[in-house]
DNA sequence: TGAATGGGCACTAAATAGATGCTATATTCT
DNA sequence: AGAATATAGCATCTATTTAGTGCCCATTCA
């Protein structure tokens, strides 16, 4: 339905309270604390942010996760991708061709669509993001590098 | 996933279909034929479309359905928001505030990168997309009025 | 050692999307 | 009138995707 998944929803979440939180580290159970959304499912998804290189992990008392790079070099695009696996508005517009149709004509429109919404998503940035909540116009930018 | 469903693809590609075809009815049958696609679903998608005034329907011989409005005056958001209810890139970003989490600091920003999308799918018109299919560039603008 | 914290794996449940069957109604043609 | 062509409406079934959970392991630190 053109719509972002929980996973993106949670992930883009909790990223944005990292950058706007100035802790060095921030535990799975702070921001669940803080934002009540299922821990089990938070988890996950920062898990996979980790292996994706987005956050760095520490284990033990006093650890938790934080960004690995500045908020406002992250982009929306980026992180969507790797919770969902890719921003393409149609199966058609990833590269794979779209054998369904042979006759379809709409590939080209489709595709020049599904660039202009990875733009949107490209050209926006987690301190955007995080710039525009309670604690927002603050320090996001520097956060966390 | 931020994907079109079926709904739109079939319905996008029928609307295409329609506007370079250069007739003045054209059936189920006949779409069906052209581009491989579900009958039935289709059927279904030209009914909603027809209930929204996106074209209107003829029974009978030689019926079928046609374009109300020229090409370059139908937006993909219309036709997508007909077939798939809204294109809200996030439930939080179509009015209902994010009940869920009251905590949520990214609303607002969500909401921005909602319209974005919004306008991108505002200003891509099916003239535009049928223009680049096989029988593009001719006369998609001028048919159907 | 024990408490805190992330990592991995497998699984269930809920929601959404995709597809179809059947029958009714309108229109045209013979 | 009757047959053929088309859309309209409704219900439903299935498949896929998304959401959410449980359990145990590994690491770190006091």
């Amino acid at each position: 339905m053109l719509r972002l998944t929980k996973r993106s929803e949670y992930g883009l979440m909790a990223l944005a309270f990292m950058a706007q939180s100035g802790q060095s580290y921030t535990s799975v159970r702070e921001i669940v604390a803080k934002l009540r959304i299922p821990r089990r499912l938070l988890a996950e998804v920062l898990k996979d942010l980790s292996r994706a290189e987005i956050v760095e992990a520490v284990r033990g008392p006093g650890g938790g996760y934080r960004l690995t790079s500045p908020a406002d070099q992250l982009s929306l695009a980026r992180i969507v991708e790797i919770l969902e696996g890719s921003v393409a508005v149609a199966k058609c517009a990833d590269g794979s061709s779209c054998d369904l149709s042979p006759s379809c004509t709409i590939q080209e429109g489709i595709n020049l669509v599904a660039q202009r919404v990875k733009s949107v998503l490209d050209d926006f940035t987690l301190a955007q993001l995080a710039d525009r909540g309670p604690q927002g116009s603050q320090s996001v930018h520097e956060v966390a590098v």
